[in-house]
RNA sequence: GGCCCCAUCGUCUAGGCUGGUCUAGGACACCGCCCUUUCACGGCGGCGACACGGGUUCAAAUCCCGUUGGGGCUACCA
């Protein structure tokens, strides 16, 4: 058994971004190549942003991954597991203020009685006379009288020493940071919750994190973290900061975009095995080189973080469409068939006139046309509606021409005479008629498609008539050719 | 503003640490051909990049410095 443990610690203030996703990912492939234990941990500190329906949000979000976790809070439907809990950081103030108050009688903390407005004006005169902050005069305080004063509106702020403090990260190498650029940061607010910093550090250490991998959006907090884990006395753990997700121009995923979302992409027909191989591909490469394709399995044997990418990657909704392909491709049919009859349900359409065995073939004949499930829907909407109008392109070529009716009239007899109806039969009877009247396959073939379905794009001819059936195709083989000579 | 991180085809990337084997490899996209009743799938081929400027060196995509561009941190948010 390992003893890799490491966490996806989002804050409930929304959906599942995709940003979050890939950490989560990462973090959660990293274990299950390890053999190591993931826990999720809600970083619920901060009342305001924080929301139940975010949680239940966040939560299906996770669960159409597929991305599970092994220690967590209740969550979702999901009762709390894990040993080292509460994982939901808004019951864990007490443990969040011992720490601090252990801090500020170790004198790494002090307590700051300024107020914002006092700071807020150093921080702006500072800025504009471009030299550096000054140091807040209560670091100074002698202790005693700070404890007298402690029932005064104040905060606690770390002391960060002076020096250097060097991060030792996985993917970034080392970074070092002259102190003096990190200020005495809070880390309780006059009301004793505790900011982010102390809560990540001491939760962190405490759930036994053996690595800590997130955004570099935290790669200048590391260092401010690692003070911290030094000053309460713990071992440091392993950092990785991953690039973040860029959206198609190369700008910071925005959560208004569409695909911010991960169910977006749910709701738009991709598979979340698919997204997940996509997804992994945009900040890792595999050791096999050439290879981009994998299972959900696979990608848990693979992931190594030797290659995990130092640059951020734009998100190619084109290049997920190819990889979604090809994980349509490589589904089960029955599971398949399943996933586009719901689908098809959902689109308003009245699947149950159609029995087990007509869906296994739509599926059959659609199964390597799909890049996304939800294309199903124009890939068989005729089957399931009339005919109300035609493509307009198809119709000058097909049926605007010399001959049009009298060539309809000639397919509606042939197909008349077949008895026994599929896909053979009347590939065999179009043949036939073909060869007797020296007319090509091709001019039978379109003018038909276009009546059958009203489009010039779609499955093979001969498996949707099969799919139709012999009366359905006639009746609207007649009314094509009825609207023929109506033009 | 200060500090930190990043920079190879349009996009994702291999190569970079250990300089020569890189006239820079693969994938998506795009274009062409083949297969084919259409589209798609599949096969074959094409287009296409080391951000810029200086060094170091016999030799630099690879090492160093600078510039530019992108991102982050700089909160009593996380």
């Amino acid at each position: 058994m390992s003893t890799v443990r490491c966490r996806i610690a989002p804050s409930p203030s929304g959906f599942l971004h995709i940003g979050t996703a890939k950490m989560a990912l990462f973090n959660w492939l990293f274990a299950r190549k390890t053999g190591g234990t993931f826990v999720l941990r809600l970083e619920d500190t901060d009342a305001e942003r924080t929301d139940e329906a975010f949680v239940q949000a966040m939560c299906e979000g996770f669960t159409w991954l597929g991305v599970d976790w092994d220690e967590g809070p209740a969550f979702g439907d999901k009762a709390a597991v894990g040993e080292l809990g509460p994982y939901r950081q808004s019951d864990r103030k007490s443990v969040h203020q011992d720490a601090g108050y252990k801090l500020l009688k170790t004198g790494h903390a002090y307590r700051c009685f300024c107020t914002k407005e006092e700071l807020d004006a150093e921080r702006e005169s500072a800025q504009q006379e471009k030299r550096r902050k000054m140091k807040c005069p209560c670091r100074d305080l002698d202790s005693g009288e700070a404890e007298n004063r402690k029932d005064e509106h104040h905060t606690v702020r770390f002391r960060v020493p002076e020096g250097h403090t060097e991060v030792v990260d996985l993917v970034q190498g080392t970074v070092r940071t002259d102190n003096r650029e990190l200020d005495d940061f809070v880390i309780l607010k006059p009301n004793g919750d505790p900011i982010f910093h102390l809560a990540v550090v001491v939760d962190d250490a405490l759930m036994q994190i053996t690595h800590v991998i997130r955004g570099d959006d935290h790669l200048t907090n590391a260092a401010r973290h690692v003070l911290l884990f030094d000053a309460l006395g713990y071992d440091r753990p392993q950092f990785a900061h991953l690039p973040m997700v860029l959206d198609e121009q190369g700008k910071k995923f925005s959560k208004r975009l569409h695909g911010a979302n991960v169910l977006d992409w749910r709701d738009d027909g991709y598979l979340p095995e698919a997204l997940i191989n996509y997804v992994a591909l945009l900040g890792w490469t595999p050791a096999e080189e050439n290879r981009e394709l994998f299972t959900i399995e696979e990608l848990q044997q693979a992931f190594a973080p030797e290659r995990w990418s130092k640059s951020a990657a734009r998100f190619d909704r084109k290049k997920l469409d190819w990889l979604n392909g090809q994980h349509i491709r490589a589904l089960n049919p029955t599971v398949l068939q399943g996933r586009l009859v719901a689908i098809l349900e959902q689109a308003g359409f009245d699947v149950s006139q159609k029995d087990d065995a007509w869906f296994a073939t739509l599926t059959e004949v659609c199964q390597e046309k799909l890049a996304t499930l939800n294309q199903i829907i124009e890939l068989s909407d005729y089957f399931f509606t009339d005919i109300t109008t035609y493509e307009e392109k198809p119709v000058k070529k097909q049926w605007q021409v010399e001959g049009a009716a009298e060539l309809m009239s000639q397919l509606i007899a042939c197909m008349e005479g077949v008895d026994l109806w599929n896909r053979d039969t009347l590939k065999e009877a179009y043949h036939a008629l073909g060869e007797a009247t020296g007319t090509g396959l091709g001019k039978m073939v379109h003018p038909t498609r276009l009546a059958l379905t009203g489009k010039s794009i779609g499955p093979g001819l001969f498996e949707i008539a099969e799919l139709l059936g012999k009366e359905v195709s006639i009746a609207r083989m007649q009314q094509g050719l009825a609207y023929i000579n109506s033009l």
